[in-house]
DNA sequence: AATGGACCTTC
DNA sequence: AAGGTCCAT
């Protein structure tokens, strides 16, 4: 089977209502909440959703989709007003933050439809636990390893097969940590394989996350943490993307900088020149209290912002231990919008 | 309780 | 050095 194009292929797709406004498919699914969404050609998307495979589009008004392997269904309008979270205005949410935040008044015009998914949170706490120190183009094929060789094969288009992301169950089996080092995951493949285990033998199963989305912000975040390599930065991607808690505002150095430089922030015990846990939630509240009860999601507007602007100037001191000088620094730049490299399976 | 290192790879 | 976490002072 083929990628199908809204083109090519216009009998097989069907649409919802959806302006750009509301939505700009490309940078929400690129710019770094999945890790699971291809642009196989201009403007079209594909990945997995609810266990099946899509193809997404937009045009002015409309989002439009098909799904491999049978019909939509009734049920798909649906899933995609669920998993972008379309009930919810940016309109509105746009309005509120411009009239209480200048920097953002600035800035958003320029950047709209900048929305959370709502993502499994199986999927979302992997995804994220892989993330620990390390880069963006790194997780994502982390992510596609994790897929391709753990989850289940859902379909195969122009000889790229697409996957389901691994279970619970899959993940927590004896061989998995040995096999993600061997695919590259570090130190990271026994969080995963410790985390998997420890929800399912000593919390009892994907069940215990899907029920912190009806818990508090700070319960959910709290259970997150007691799993190994979950600290708090990962819970509140996690509790952001996939739990059902807008206010959560993930603090990593990228945002502490936006912190500095756009707001003049800083924390108030002095001396403080990290990201010390206390620091952080110090900046997380700062936020909140400017940005209201979806602070979480205004922070993704501006860090699509802040990744499309300039490349990066940024040449903070060279520390200059034992290391000495870095390489061409010019070719460097990648921002969500770059393309993916081509990564078909080689099956 | 807060702070400094180590930790796997890759770009 | 990269979108942290864990462990030991």
């Amino acid at each position: 089977m083929r990628h199908r194009t809204l083109a090519s292929a216009p009998g097989l797709w069907a649409s919802i209502p959806c302006p750009r406004s509301e939505l700009d498919l490309g940078l929400v699914l690129s710019s770094g909440q999945s890790f699971r969404w291809r642009e196989q050609s201009p403007g079209h998307w594909t990945g997995v959703l609810d266990g099946r495979l899509w193809t997404l589009t937009q045009t002015d008004d409309r989002l439009h989709y098909t799904v491999y392997g049978e019909s939509a269904g009734p049920e798909a309008p649906q899933t995609l007003r669920r998993f972008f979270q379309l009930h919810v205005r940016l309109a509105d949410l746009y309005r509120h933050w411009a009239s209480a935040d200048p920097h953002f008044r600035e800035m958003a015009p320029r950047f709209p439809g900048v929305r959370l998914l709502r993502l499994d949170p199986v999927e979302c706490l992997f995804s994220f636990i892989c993330s620990s120190n390390n880069h963006i183009s790194r997780i994502t094929g982390m992510v596609q390893r994790l897929c391709q060789h753990l989850g289940p094969q859902l379909g195969r288009l122009d000889g790229v097969s697409y996957h389901g992301f691994p279970s619970l169950q899959a993940l927590a089996k004896a061989e998995v940590e040995p096999q993600l080092r061997q695919l590259g995951f570090g130190y990271r493949a026994r969080y995963v394989s410790e985390s998997a285990r420890t929800i399912l033998n000593e919390r009892g199963g994907s069940s215990w996350l899907q029920q912190l989305r009806s818990a508090s912000y700070e319960e959910a975040q709290q259970n997150l943490c007691s799993l190994p390599g979950v600290g708090v930065k990962v819970a509140d991607c996690v509790c952001l993307m996939a739990l059902d808690k807008p206010q959560a505002v993930p603090v990593d150095v990228h945002v502490w900088h936006i912190a500095r430089r756009d707001y003049s922030w800083q924390p108030t015990s002095k001396g403080q020149k990290s990201l010390s846990q206390k620091a952080s939630k110090e900046l997380g509240d700062f936020f909140r209290s400017l940005w209201g009860p979806y602070a979480g999601w205004t922070q993704a507007v501006l860090f699509c912002a802040d990744l499309r602007q300039i490349p990066k100037p940024q040449i903070l001191q060279a520390k200059a231990k034992s290391r000495k000088r870095k390489r061409g620094a010019s070719e460097e730049s990648r921002g969500p919008m770059s393309g993916q490299e081509d990564t078909g399976d080689p099956g």
